[in-house]
DNA sequence: TTAAACTTTCAATATATATTGAAAGTTTTT
DNA sequence: AAAAACTTTCAATATATATTGAAAGTTTAA
């Protein structure tokens, strides 16, 4: 296989794994364009590579900013904005770990909060189901809560050591 | 707050949390509707519940149940099928996990598999960048892939109190 | 064997999500 | 101050995804 069709495999692959954990297609093409893309690249390189409009192109950077996996680079003596993206895996990892947290396992957390409050007679079923799954629940989501949180502190060698012990 | 109201909250944010993951609202909501109800229920129950036609229902119930998260009961007598959650919070973790990795992290990590063995000039920017980006996300999608195996042989307890001795 | 009770299918339709592209906005240069 | 070079916005549109509901299929009971 040569570079160019290697590439557009990545960028296909990466962008329909993103299409299935929820991140528009486009947004992980983009973001997949640039992790094999030694240059940063403008918004008109871009919008040529993957056929997309500029504003497509545009509002798509600036999402990938706000993950905090892409920034802006600006050349001397040069108008036009060119964009680049950390290429360090552990990085990205803790990048969307870090996001995700805070756009949807803390909003979950503060609803689960409030019905693990509610009360009711233990001794009717209806309630004592509800109460187990959702005190259940919100103990696993405080779990995976410090994880994260051990993982946005950790170095990748640590974190992935600590992990394998597990094994032994 | 009352039982009822508690319920539908509980069903809204799980529908939202799938959406948010890749997994369809109306296939979520069904799941917590099982998950927060004592009784085995009928397609006819959930269709009322939650106001969804008997299509939909019936698609969303075998869905469930190819993910393993839901079971079908029969009862002495009755011709109806009845359908249920299972309500071990760990064990629906796992069959996420387990079916996740089947669907989306073992396809992708062919294809990485792939894009390693390309071979090109180490000395070109493109080539060196293409095949470090490739390499560093084959050994950390390796690293999930194995910490998702620990997880799917564990026991909860000796899981996450690994995990917690990580903070020591 | 036929009717009733139930489940499944899937083309049509509705809804949600993503994309376009041209106009408006901004900054720099002349 | 006007033009040029660029970025951003967003209503219109296209595409993808989810849902409906009625017909077809299946199983059990009369």
């Amino acid at each position: 296989m040569e570079l160019p069709e290697a590439k557009q495999k990545f960028i296909e692959a990466w962008g329909k794994l993103g299409s299935e954990w929820g991140i528009n297609r486009t947004m992980a093409q983009v973001h997949a364009l640039l992790l094999v893309t030694s240059d940063a690249l403008t918004t008109e390189d871009i919008m040529e590579n993957l056929s997309i409009s500029r504003g497509n192109a545009n509002m798509t950077l600036r999402d990938l900013m706000s993950w905090g996996l892409v920034e802006k680079q600006h050349k001397a003596g040069e108008r036009k904005e060119y964009f680049f993206a950390d290429k360090n895996t552990w990085n990205i990892a803790r990048q969307v770990a870090k996001e995700r947290r805070k756009r949807e396992l803390e909003p979950i957390m503060k609803i689960l909060d409030e019905l693990v409050k509610v009360k009711g007679d233990t001794k009717h079923p209806e309630y004592a189901t509800f109460n187990k799954s959702v005190t259940d629940i919100n103990k696993m989501a405080k779990n995976v809560d410090r994880t994260l949180d051990t993982m946005l502190k950790a170095e990748e060698s640590w974190f992935w050591g600590s992990i394998f012990k597990m094994f032994k």
